[in-house]
DNA sequence: GTTAGTGCAAAATCTTTGCATATTT
DNA sequence: AAATATGCAAAGATTTTGCACTAAC
């Protein structure tokens, strides 16, 4: 269990107590190569934690974004939250419309760029939130068939 | 009223019916020059139209960005939509954390990068959402002096 | 006259919260 | 022991929907 030993160091930096729901959650979000839903997250934390609950999912994303552990995004087209670790150098998705699936577009290319609009405008500058949407290449035949 | 012409116009173009609560809508976002929340659309629409109801908004809402008339977006830390016109030259948003106070941050230099993709990923895209967050300077001082 | 849109109230969804209990430090 | 975190159930908030009625074409 080295990665719990890990995990307890790293909540300690941030200032909170080593759970054990706190520990699942993490290793769920560290293991998602995708931003995923509270809902998703509760399902896959409760395979290993029958008893947890759904706003136990909640309060702790809340808590792991307030210490700046984990960011929420939203997908377009419905109005439900994804989370996901806050990775320094992280990525961001294309989204289809149509099935949901997600692609990664490489490399963020905006940091650059928050850094000038921090000299221009003088904002302190958290994060940002970057996501296309459209249709993948089965979807959108789909969506053509559909449409006429 | 030559603008309810136009409007009428606008809306039969895009295949829908020219009704008295969707041209209020409409103006309301044309006269917008930041994205509004359900609600806010709402109470602007009521001055005119009192006995309008929020369904109605977010059906007309939903039309319209079904349409591609208007976009949704949403702003990071609540988790309410907001909804402004699809210009097709369209700006994006630095938002701050501390009171929700929007800056434009210029001309949309995305489009390029959506060529791009599209090329290299097949997919058909219709649209981005970006966002920029963090602390206005008013704000900075205030969430300082909280930390400590 | 047909089709599409609206208002209302009720339902559905997602998220937060109060409180008693349990866990961590 | 004190401070935090959790589970549960209940409440809040936002958004959608069924249905009868109305307006637009």
């Amino acid at each position: 269990m080295e990665e719990l030993k890990d995990n307890k160091e790293f909540f300690k930096e941030h200032g909170i107590k080593n759970t054990k729901q706190r520990n699942i959650i993490f290793e769920v979000l560290k293991q998602a190569n995708t931003p995923l839903t509270a809902e998703q997250i509760f399902l896959k934390v409760k395979k290993v934690d029958k008893s947890i609950s759904l706003s136990t999912i909640y309060r702790v994303l809340n808590t792991f974004i307030s210490k700046e552990i984990a960011v929420k995004l939203t997908i377009v087209e419905d109005n439900t939250s994804m989370f996901e670790l806050n990775r320094i150098d992280h990525e961001h998705y294309l989204v289809c419309m149509g099935c949901n699936k997600t692609v990664d577009i490489g490399h963020c290319p905006l940091g650059v760029y928050e850094n000038s609009l921090e000299e221009t405008t003088n904002f302190d500058i958290v994060g940002h939130k970057f996501e296309i949407y459209g249709y993948c290449p089965e979807c959108k035949n789909k969506e053509r068939l559909t449409k006429n």
